[in-house]
DNA sequence: TCTATTAATCGTAATATTGCAATAAACAAA
DNA sequence: TTTGTTTATTGCAATATTACGATTAATAGA
């Protein structure tokens, strides 16, 4: 089996879950504060500044682009990769709307 | 390989990560819906709500405990589960403080 | 004590993820 | 065109996750 039922979910619920899932890795959070913090852009320095080999760093970059969290442009023999920011915002809102809405009681 | 080199990163990243990954499955999402909303507490009511095997939503719940979004409460032979308020609100100011630090400029 | 109920654990199969060496592709500059 | 630079892709091995049947454990109630 191994196989996650989305058809029994929201579309919303799968969302968020496919979102959370693309930074429930310390090196795709870690591209992503660089690029916040506009240290790095391009791969070759992600490489550098993070310690992972290329092919992995790619394919990081790969899952981040494929959510929407980043988007790159081509520079000559490099890739400018930057935070999308109309996705960023959309994606923080939807996950500011997850966590605000909280429990007023409690069970336990 | 296959094995996350958590060493090579920062503690908060790893954190951050941690908690993203557990929030990276839609059937935790429905979980959580349900026990903001009140609606489900114990697990044979998630089993019933959701519609995955008794077995799963066990392990699911166990993950959702292990980073401390949950917490239950044995009550005669169900157990009551319940966010976990206090680290429910930890959780979600590392989340914002993540989410909040915007770029100001962009490269692309 | 016996039985029913409920949740956790074990064992296993299927699938997904992580990481990297090797290679390919695409472009810049000589 | 040739060479160097940079990123993407492929292929593979190791590990992790997902899901569930079978079983176990623990309590409630007859």
């Amino acid at each position: 089996m191994g196989l996650t039922k989305s058809e029994i979910f929201t579309e919303e619920q799968n969302k968020i879950a496919a979102i959370a899932k693309v930074l429930g890795h310390p090196a795709r959070i870690a591209i992503l504060e660089f690029l916040i913090d506009l240290k790095s852009c391009v791969c070759g320095d992600f490489v550098k500044d993070i310690g992972l080999a290329q092919p992995t760093i790619s394919q990081h970059l790969k899952e981040l682009k494929k959510v929407g969290l980043i988007k790159g442009k081509i520079e000559g023999t490099s890739v400018c990769y930057c935070i999308d920011q109309e996705n960023w915002n959309n994606i923080k809102s939807v996950f500011n709307q997850f966590l605000n809405k909280n429990a007023a009681e409690d069970c336990c």
